[in-house]
RNA sequence: GUCCCCGUCGUCUAGAGGCCCAGGACGCUGGCCUUUCAAGCCGGUAACACGGGUUCGAAUCCCGUCGGGGACACCA
């Protein structure tokens, strides 16, 4: 390696950032971090229809929550700028020039119509679709047609030949030029198109490395015929596996809900475990399964990168989001925890000591921060409604005389914490001569309406002395 | 349809010719723990797509078949 490598992602801003297209911008990144090299973000916004501002936010308030940053790029100004295609016309218009002066490419006049109307017959006659290649007929012309806009077409190579690429995940790869037309580099009205503005991009930002989805293998061979004819050096490529849907075809916007970043984000799941999960979505590092971005980055290699599709797995996201969960500092993840409290209505003091007792409480028993916000709920409001069900079994004539009897001695508690809650609960059961799970069902029906919570003295030390006793006071008081 | 890529448990994967009658993880499931539910711990379930080669020996190499996906725009 002579050179630090420079790799980058260059995501077109018409939609929010996709799934597939935040684990490519990870796989990128965490190669420049592991090789020292660079990080570039650069937008594709050359698709003027689609392309908008707020896509262009969307994509980067997807990176920054994900914590993928950039060393150049939109807001980080390089040697290599602007990081928008639409500011680079400049450079597209000089290269397209020098390409028709030295006959690589040409000036077409066919109009969209004709070549659409070409290519329906043709694939009405042969069947299928995909059929039809560029027959080559402003080729040769060199007339210039009154009153016709024109596309720049590249010139292929005449002959036979092909063109071959070590992919540096799926090995090497070859095309025969007669599987290859004369594509379109520019548009009618100027604007680049991918295949072209990418290679300019590419070579003039110094990019060493393209890593990208492997729906992009095909379009590798028109762009490294581009370098050809510009007596480019090409960068490596390497082909990332796909992301699959449950129905097993590629995560898209329009059919896959959850191919949306951000969707994950409000449902409650940590950037650490979305990370965590797609990153062995198509990667490994031996049986490591729970991994941390700083291992990442220790880790990540182009070698241990799978050559199969990945289908997305609901359960294990939120098994990872669990353990992140589990691993995050508690003051950490109840810091995440508030806005879904909040969002349910319950109202947090700067620094409430709640929060993190929440956590503490309820990591082991939630999969997501949502979940948690749900489950944690009636520890913030002020009285409960019991469950039929449940009250009926366990706030018997039977159990009114022990949850009576705890009552009175968690009231006299001078201190009130979990386990002098729990010695209390243990106390009255000695006494009674009943097992632990007599007096604590009844409490724990009692005061949360339920059969579920954590252990009892946790439970209590959650509600706070005040709302425990009048939950109690209120289930004495049940005819 | 054409071209390109791929093919290990249901899913994500380990596996670079003998370490593999295939390991880990999620899921499912049995048990332990236990004041409930979880979590945790211990165990079980389940795969090298198929057929030919090559080799003393193949999940690993080659060929074919079948299967899956992707690309076939004046989108990216």
């Amino acid at each position: 390696m002579a050179s630090a490598p420079r790799v980058r992602f260059a995501p077109s801003p018409t939609g929010y950032l996709h799934i597939g297209g935040a684990r490519t911008a990870l796989f990128n990144y965490l190669y420049a971090r592991r090789q020292g090299g660079a990080f570039i973000l650069r937008i594709e916004d050359t698709d003027q229809e689609r392309s908008t501002p707020e896509s262009v936010k969307a994509i980067l308030d997807g990176l920054e929550w994900l914590g993928i940053d950039w060393d150049e790029g939109p807001g980080k100004e390089g040697a290599h700028g602007p990081y928008f295609q639409t500011q680079r016309m400049d450079l597209y218009r000089k290269y397209t020039e020098q390409l028709i002066a030295e006959g690589k490419a040409y000036r077409c006049y066919c109009t969209r119509e004709e070549i659409d109307a070409r290519r329906s017959a043709v694939e009405k006659q042969t069947g299928k679709p995909g059929t039809y290649k560029y027959e080559g007929t402003c080729r040769n012309r060199t007339d210039v047609p009154e009153g016709r806009t024109s596309v720049v077409r590249f010139r292929m190579p005449d002959g036979e030949g092909r063109v071959t690429f070590d992919d540096k995940v799926l090995g090497p790869i070859t095309k025969e030029y007669s599987d290859l037309d004369d594509w379109v580099m520019v548009r009618a009205d100027g604007i680049p198109l991918y295949n072209f503005g990418c290679v300019i991009d590419d070579y003039t930002m110094g990019i060493t490395l393209v890593g990208r989805g492997q729906e992009h293998v095909n379009s590798t061979f028109p762009q490294l015929m581009l370098y050809q004819a510009l007596g480019w050096q090409p960068p490596d490529f390497a082909h990332f596996p796909l992301i699959l849907g449950p129905d097993r075809e590629k995560l898209s916007k329009r059919k896959h809900p959850e191919a949306d970043v951000m969707l994950h984000k409000r449902n409650g799941i940590l950037p650490e475990a979305l990370l965590n999960f797609v990153v062995r979505l198509g990667w490994s590092h031996g049986n490591e399964e729970v991994i941390s971005r700083q291992q990442m980055v220790e880790w990540f290699d182009f070698d241990h990168v799978g050559t199969t599709s990945g289908v997305w797995n609901p359960d294990k996201l939120m098994w990872l989001n669990q353990q992140w969960m589990k691993l995050l500092p508690a003051p950490v993840v109840a810091e995440r925890l508030a806005p879904f409290l909040q969002a349910r209505g319950v109202e947090l003091p700067p620094g409430d000591p709640r929060l993190e007792r929440v956590v503490l409480a309820f990591r082991e028993r939630a999969k997501t921060l949502d979940e948690m916000a749900a489950t944690a709920l009636k520890y913030f409001q002020h009285g409960v409604e019991w469950e039929e069900k449940a009250a009926t079994k366990h706030l018997t004539a039977d159990s009114r005389p022990l949850l009576a009897r705890v009552r009175e001695e968690v009231a006299a508690l001078p201190q009130w914490t979990a386990p002098t809650l729990d010695e209390v609960v243990k106390r009255v059961s000695e006494q009674a001569g009943v097992g632990m799970g007599k007096v604590a069902q009844p409490v724990r029906v009692a005061t949360t309406g339920g059969t579920v919570s954590p252990g009892i003295g946790e439970t209590l030390e959650l509600l706070g002395r005040e709302e425990t006793l009048h939950r109690l006071d209120a289930a004495l008081a049940r005819p």
